[in-house]
This record gives C-alpha cells, sequence and structure tokens, in this order.
DNA sequence: CACCCCATTGATATCGTTGTCAAAGAACAT
DNA sequence: ATGTTCTTTGACAACGATATCAATGGGGTG
C-alpha cells in the first residue's frame, strides 16, 4: 500500500541503512548512489513515516509556541509564519498558552517538553523577556527560538525587530508634522518592546529639542481598554496634547474612541499614532499612522533556524533583525 | 530513563499486552486487573509514546483544522477551540490553508491526509458549504467534522449555530427602535451563513410589515472594504436609510467608517448592527450591536465528537446546535 | 608487493507500542 | 464427568524507520 524505505531499498538495489543515509542528508554517501536513491525515491513517491522516525530517533519533529498574548492578530500572524516554515520540512507545530505571571511557569513547560516530547520552543513575548525563563530551559537542555525586539543576548537563537528606531522615526515623523505637544501611551511594562518603543519617543523628543511632559505620558499594556483609559486621562486634563503616540494600534484604537466620546476629531483637533499595523489600524476612521513589521516572516525565520540546528544544517540561517515600516494614514495631520 | 510500558507490566506482575488493553479501554480485561494496572500507571507516571503507538497502530492522532477565511479572529477562536479539545485526548492539531477556488483542491486534501496520514478533518466554512467537497471526503473515508451555521445534513459530524434566527431577533431588535429604512449587506455569496443571515432579515422585515428597499441591499464578502464600498453606494443615494445592518462585524465597521467620511455620525444619523462580536466590535466608536456565537465552544464540541467518534467512545456527544447571543451596544439608537 | 587506512555499504538489533493467535481457566449445559 | 463456550491473559511478531558495528574494496605508503 504505502511505500516503505523497504521498497525505495529494493527498487534501488541497495540497503535500507543506505537509503536512510541518503534521505537524511548523512555525510559518506558515493554520489552515484545518492542519486540512484533519490531517483527511486521520486519514482516510488517515498515519504518517511514519522512514526517511525520518531521512535527511532527520540526526536518528535514537534515544535511548541509559546506565548501568553492576547493580540489574536499578532498570534495568528506569527503560527501563519511558522506553518509556512514547517510545512518543507515536516515538522509540526503545537500551541501553547502560558500565564508569565504563574510561579508554576518554569516546572510546567518543563514537564510539557518532556511529556509530548517535544522537539524546541518558539517563545514569544513577553516570555522572551524573562531572563530567569529562558535560562531554566537552558539548564534542562531544551531548545528554544526567541522572537522579541532588540534581543542583545547573541548566543541564542532569535529573530528580533528595530523597535527603537521604529519608535524614533515615527516620533520624528509626527514632529515633523508641526506637533511639539504629544502625548505617549506605554505598552505592558514586561515587554521589552514597551521600552524600545518609550526610549525612542523619549530619545527622538530631546534630540529636536521638545520638552516631554509627564502629564501626557500615561502607562497601558497593550488592550484597547488600557488606551481607551489613558484617553479619558489625557483628554481630562487642562491642555491636551495635540499628538498621542500609543505603543501599539490596539490603545490608539482606544485613545480614538475616547477622543471621539469626548467630541475631539481625529486628526483635526487629534493626531493618532499607533504600532504594529494590526488589522483594526485601517478598520477605524480615519486610519491609523503606524508601524509594520514583518511579524509572519519573523516567525518564519525563528522557525527555520530552530529547525535548521537540529538537523545540523549548514547554519545559512543565523539570527536576524528584520527592518519596520513606517506607514503614514490620516490620523496623522500636519498642525 | 522514560517509563514505558515494560516497566508498568513488570511493575503490576501482568504482560504488556494487558497493560496496552486497559490503556486503551478495550474489553474484556478483570476489574481487579485493571485497577491494578491503573495503579502502577499512576505510581510510575507512564505516558504510552504516541509515535510507537502511531507507528502500531497506523493511526496518526493528529487532526487538521481546513480553512480559508480572511477573518483572524474567528480562525484563532476556532483553533484554540480544538486545542483545548485535543489537549486532554491526545491528540494534535495541524492548520491547513486552503483556497476554495483551486480546482485541484480535492485532489489536494486527499494528497494531503494521506501524506500526513491525518486522522480526521475539520472544516470550516466556506469548505463546509461545498456539498461536492465534503462528498468527495466520503468516497475517500476520510472523516471529518463540519463546523457550519444551520447544518441539516444529519448523517455528517457537525455542529451549528443558529444564524437565522439570530439575525431575525437582531433585525425585530432595530425595528423595534422604530426603524423602517432599514440597509441590508449580504455575506459572501458561497458562505452558507450569509444566506441564513440574509433570509433571517428579510423574514423579520416582512413579518414586521416592512417593505425591503433593494436600493439599501447590498452584496458584500464579509470583508472590511466590501462593507466599506457598500456605504459609499448607499450613502450615494437620495434617500439613506435610518439603519443598517451588515451580516459581519468587519463590514458594519466598513459602513461606519464610510459614513463617517460622509459627515453622518452613528448612531445619531445612522444605526448601525453587526454580526459575530469580534473585537472590532467594540473597539470603534460607537461600539457596535451584533450577535456572538460561541465559536470556541463549537470549536471544541467539533473536535470532540470527532475524537469520541475515532476511539468508539460512546456517543455521548453527538452533533449540536449552539445559540448566539445578542449583544446590544451603542451603535443602535432609538429613533 | 604487502600493509594499512578510510570511504562506502550492508546485516541485524532496536525503539515502544499494538495485532494475532493461542492457551488457560471459569461457567454452563449435557 | 465431559464437552462447549466465553472471558481473560500472555508470548511473540510486526509496524518502519535509525543505530551499531562489521565487511568490503580502492588508494596510498613503505
Amino acid at each position: 500500500m504505502t511505500v516503505t524505505i523497504k521498497d525505495v531499498s529494493t527498487d534501488a538495489a541497495v540497503s535500507i541503512k543506505t537509503v536512510s543515509r541518503v534521505i537524511n542528508n548523512e555525510a559518506n554517501v558515493a554520489e552515484a548512489t545518492k542519486e540512484k536513491v533519490l531517483a527511486s525515491v521520486k519514482k516510488l513517491g517515498f515519504k518517511p513515516n514519522k512514526s517511525a522516525q520518531s521512535l527511532r530517533s527520540k526526536k518528535s519533529y514537534m515544535l511548541a509556541l509559546l506565548y501568553d498574548n492576547p493580540n489574536k492578530s499578532y498570534l495568528a500572524d506569527v503560527q501563519s509564519g511558522i506553518f509556512n516554515a514547517c510545512k518543507s520540512t515536516g515538522y509540526n507545530l503545537v500551541i501553547q498558552e502560558c500565564d508569565y505571571k504563574s510561579s508554576e511557569l518554569k516546572k510546567d513547560i518543563v514537564k510539557f517538553v518532556e511529556d509530548f516530547r517535544i522537539d524546541g520552543l518558539i517563545v514569544t513575548p513577553p516570555l522572551s523577556d524573562m531572563e530567569d525563563f529562558l535560562q531554566n530551559l537552558d539548564s534542562h537542555e531544551i531548545e528554544y527560538s526567541v522572537i522579541a525586539p532588540s534581543t542583545m543576548n547573541s548566543e541564542s537563537l532569535h529573530v528580533s525587530s528595530n523597535d527603537y528606531e521604529a519608535a524614533y522615526s515615527i516620533t520624528s515623523e509626527i514632529i515633523k508634522h508641526g506637533h511639539k505637544d504629544i502625548g505617549f501611551i506605554k505598552g505592558h511594562p514586561k515587554h521589552s518592546a514597551s521600552h524600545f518603543r518609550f526610549n525612542g519617543f523619549i530619545d527622538a523628543i530631546k534630540n529636536n529639542g521638545i520638552e516631554s511632559n509627564d502629564q501626557w505620558i500615561k502607562q497601558g499594556n497593550f488592550s484597547f481598554k488600557s488606551g481607551f483609559d489613558a484617553g479619558v486621562e489625557i483628554f481630562h486634563s487642562e491642555k491636551i496634547p495635540t499628538a498621542i503616540f500609543a505603543s501599539n494600534d490596539s490603545m490608539a484604537a482606544g485613545i480614538m474612541k475616547s477622543a471621539q466620546m469626548k467630541g475631539l476629531q481625529v486628526p483635526h483637533d487629534l493626531s493618532l499614532a499607533g504600532f504594529d499595523d494590526s488589522p483594526i489600524a485601517h478598520q477605524i476612521w480615519p486610519a491609523l499612522t503606524t508601524v509594520k513589521q514583518p511579524v509572519e516572516k519573523m516567525a518564519a525565520h525563528a522557525a527555520k533556524i530552530l529547525i535548521a540546528k537540529f538537523d545540523g544544517l549548514a547554519e545559512q540561517t543565523k539570527s536576524k533583525e528584520f527592518k519596520s515600516e513606517l506607514i503614514i494614514r490620516e490620523s496623522l495631520k500636519t498642525l
């Protein structure tokens, strides 16, 4: 019925071990033999049985995506990228939702990896920002690849984005549009992205000789509601900024809602900028000026370098920083 | 190192075959033996090796989710539900994106199932609405469970929602608020949900003695842009409706954007209703009146009944219709 | 020419489970 | 007491790959 390695070995007139060598890209197989085997593989349409491989080699061929992130759009993009990377390599993905606040987290994840014999993890913020969590993985010799902004530790596998620069340049853009009174909504404090974005904002402000006003700098947590609440507070003060830069689009949408409820017209009375280019950014009116990160590509790369490590492939694929792209839309107006 | 079935059999002083019988819930095991084995399993923390099980029994313990749906939020909810259902049963989920328009689709999916030895499929709209696609699965003896509104075919496994009733009742609600000039945006024509929602709307209109105006009934495709375009058209006509019911929230958001660009205030000049209660529904202002379906629960149930069938469990779990819930928010105003 | 080395290849054991089939014993009918 | 049937159990093969280790043969060296 189904084609096994034995059928291939018969067809190619070699031993099954040799076929195994070929399909696993092992060294020390004569070029002629290799070609002969590959021809048979193709001719018979042979696909190695994952279960058998897994049983014997003790690999599960499964990656797990660890996340604790309420943002469905981000999650969907990450997944999509990883799935694409897995597809060609024969790996599979399982999704594991976590609670970064749980005291059992470290233990739970180690158990999870062992129970399901997961080959490697892909870790997203905020878990990727928890030093002790990653160290725990190291000490249990669990392989992982990290998706995070501006990761400095170059030893571990990671993909990163230039959040600082992106925040700096979007702030500069706001200033170029003539704004001097600029508010900022911080992201979730446990996400390092929040700090990079804030620093990018502050540095751009300072370097342009503008003073920041603490009244207009609010702590959010990346949720729509936290943006809304921050907006309510800001619009409650006597003087309000002419522009607000929120650390992500959901919060920017929250600001917009609170502004509209207060009777403020965006962008006429208030300019707005977000971050992420999530679907909401162009589903509201006016559409949000924002920053688009190649999330899907980043996730795919994170998976690729992890798999490359397992398969001992020439490390053509290494940790990498991805560049974000500024998207100027209607929510930003020249004063 | 890891505990195998052999360790359990030694500990319980029975043969490995008997342990196998117990963990697979097979008949004809004496109650006393069963308890003895279960005690050992628990004591040693034994977990069957999936690869070995899979290799020998020819099951993959993998389900696949088939989708062709641009709605990330819907997809995320479906996935989440299925993952939860899988978690306890030892099954895994792979995601397979499809193109419902592809002429190769049927063949591709059969190949996919065979290549990956997928045990069963979970099929979402619009694939679940394609009769010939499902029949093709039947004829290849591929197991599947369908997520779709108002599925009539009671032979196959499915979960459904009462889209017709929900659309009927939201329309009635709009009418109760004093509206007589009501527009409607249809969903993607290949989704049966579109027709159920439209029929619910039309019947509610008629039963309340209101005349429908074809000028205000537009074809959309569930996307934000199609809603936006429909809005532009409608607001172009000389007389505009006082309320519009869009077949989903994305399109309602599109309508809202086009209304706001035209200078129309929602809900002052125009009431709006959507469908799905996706995140956007409450991230815009005013928040959308809409219908919430228990998508996650539905998906979980779809997975459960499929798995129950594989494991030959008593069919306590059957196909089921889920009820939606009306959510009244600010976008609907009394005239 | 004899020797050794290294690249290449294959025979066979093995991974951890389930399937097959037969044996043992209990229960019941004759 | 004997035969028949049914329940319960176990010995061993098998699933389809990789790992181990030994065999083979060509090329280089003294």
